[in-house]
DNA sequence: ATCACACATGGGAGCGCTCCCACCGTACCC
DNA sequence: GGGTACGGTGGGAGCGCTCCCATGTGTGAT
């Protein structure tokens, strides 16, 4: 608005003035600074720090940046000198001239995608943003479109405008991992799409959550217990199969593959599924699914069939969403530390853009991996 | 599999160094640029493609800001040179030389807040995302802080790191707005914090839809329909509440106060009102709650007293969000289009901040305030 | 006292872009 | 014929910062 015409008489002092009284900007035209700022609308620039601090440019840039090399009293008069003046570094000249962005992008994919549901894209956000807020870095949040719009999207991304990718909820057959690793991005991706995930991954322990599940329903004296699985080729799905096979082969039950059903995480699906399971195993006391929305499609089947939760049929669900929590019964459920795998998802990308500081050369491992405890929280479906 | 390994010596340097030569993109594990680009790993300028097109760099510049001072037949070089090029610009070196940002910034209130919750969050996001990306804008997610870290925020906004700002979830006692509306950053608010918001707002019409939910009670043949709302203090409620009282006086029903209860968008909150008005009007056939949240809770009180749904008592809730649908029974809601409200918030901060041509056009008729319509999702509880 | 070698510091040279002004033609006017 | 207007165009001058080299100014060793 006020455009950049104004001519500025640098006044400093200002700064303290405005700060304890200012209020009074009755003038609505009048942009009252929320900090102290030379008048003329222009927010300061590091040179006028530099002069106001009677230093060098490249001094206060030193301060700013948390260079060693500066002396004490050097450094608490630019200190005092960027105080006053309520000096804010322009990220752009920064980003332009240090040819970084100090921005990590968060790709989510569309709208539709399960991912975006509750509770995951919240925590998640809020985790990733925790974890940045920390460091000054921004989030940027990007929608990956369609098959095209994923190739520009990789370029815009390598256009130096990001220094680090989050990627959520990826499908195998992604394309944009790879156009991402291509151009060199540190790039994170939040649930690995195979056990033999080769890029930097953050996961939760999709397996050990369903084999605790699993065997807490065992520990209740539950003798006869299905699962409904999503799409195996979904490997976090395949993981969760592989737990439930786990805690039953533990217990020493034989594997019996009517007592697996596949659906795809829609609640549809698991209603769909738990009238498979009912048909083939009528007798069926206990049921683990996948996630908590194909739970609650299975909970209306049962209920259908006029089976009780959880007098006749114990049901556990995977997520602990607000589902499970309003659920009647409140579902048993297994939690997903997602905030947290948000957090460090953001710190594994930092890491890697990071400065790799000289001694941390990381040895030459394979990409970081890290995996998750979940949690099973019980309620009154089991 | 140890792709990314690459990771060089520790060479502070290294930086400037790779963007002149180095990363000759040879070695490590084929970078395969997404598009064609020229090799050397750095991305082409504008110069390249003004060289490479054979004009000067000022065409170039209109042609990629859309100017119409530009032949047809050299636009069509140009451009013909940058999809060789794979040019993309540099936003940093844009928007230090435009002063601009190129960014909208969505300040999120801290993860315990309400807001946070499913489904506004995503959904607002959603719909602010999709229209931000038809303009090539960026999204920034910001988290506001506790009051000093407002006044910081304020201020980072503020040395142009942003074109706009979008507030959602925004309580009336929160300094931020002004703050920011006292720098001249266009802003727009969701959710309007009185009658008379000052800011440029989008909201839901919050009176109408607990309106049509009464009526809606009403024309199921119930006569005695209590509300259990949110604190009065947020605007948002207390329009709720007003709606109720319309829909009442429309019906020709006395006023009675004894069939409002108070609580605070909480579940617990939704429970204990409930037990208030069963206590004062256990003759009540009806409840409409001014959140989901609090139907819930609500639910379970009425379950506790052995009241059945709809049966004996009618529920409604307000937000239409996944409780809602998996409760049981299915819970009638008023949806809000929150996905359109975050489109329109975008497009609304987006022309505040945008061309504003000569001078201000902007009939000053105020600041563009939007209320959009509600819905009724009338489900088994009714 | 001299030299060496730290430090601390100042400031030039860009980073890649937009703005804007000067300049070129060509079409049109008197 | 010589203006007068332009639409089209090239390129200088920064935007505010980081880098890095050159330049002081202390200290210790010789």
């Amino acid at each position: 608005m006020t455009a950049r015409t104004a001519r500025e008489a640098p006044e400093p002092r200002t700064a303290r003035a405005a700060r304890t009284d200012r209020t009074a900007g009755t003038d609505r035209t009048a942009p009252a600074a929320p900090a102290a700022r030379s008048r003329g609308g222009k927010a300061p620039t590091l040179e006028e720090v530099a002069a106001h601090a009677g230093v060098g440019r490249g001094t206060v840039s030193r301060v700013i940046n948390g260079s060693p090399r500066v002396s004490a009293p050097t450094r608490a008069a630019v200190e005092a000198a960027i105080a006053e003046l309520g000096y804010v570094p322009n990220r752009a000249a920064r980003a332009l001239a240090a040819n970084r962005a100090d921005a990590i992008a968060l790709v989510v994919p569309e709208p539709e995608a399960r991912f975006f549901a509750e509770p995951y894209f919240s925590d998640i956000v809020s985790g990733v943003g925790e974890a940045l807020a920390e460091t000054g870095m921004q989030l940027l949040l990007t929608f990956a479109g369609g098959a095209r719009e994923r190739r520009r999207l990789a370029q815009y991304l390598a256009a130096h405008r990001v220094d680090g990718v989050l990627l959520v909820s990826v499908r195998a057959d992604d394309p944009l991992p790879d156009l991402l690793a291509g151009t060199g991005i540190p790039t994170v991706i939040s649930g690995r799409r195979s056990a033999a995930e080769p890029l930097p991954s953050v996961d939760s322990d999709n397996a050990g959550g369903a084999r605790t599940a699993v065997a807490h329903l065992l520990s209740r004296g539950r003798r006869t217990i299905a699962t409904i699985t999503g799409r195996l080729e979904v490997y976090g799905a395949s993981c969760r199969l592989d737990g439930y096979r786990r805690a039953l082969a533990e217990a020493g039950h034989a594997p019996d593959e009517s007592l697996i059903a596949v659906a795809d995480f829609t609640e549809e699906g698991g209603r769909r599924a738990m009238r498979e399971l009912l048909a083939r195993r009528p007798a069926l006391d206990a049921v683990f699914a996948a996630s908590d929305v194909m739970a609650a499609g299975a909970r209306q089947t049962l209920r259908a069939a006029g089976r009780r939760i959880p007098d006749d049929v114990a049901l556990i669900g995977f997520d602990d969403s607000a589902i499970a929590r309003h659920m009647d019964p409140p579902l048993t459920s297994v939690r997903q530390p997602i905030e947290e795998m948000g957090r460090a998802m953001a710190r594994l990308v930092l890491s890697e853009a990071g400065p790799t500081p000289p001694g941390k050369p990381e040895p030459g491992a394979g990409p970081q991996q890290l995996v998750l405890p979940t949690e099973l929280v019980v309620r009154g479906s089991s």
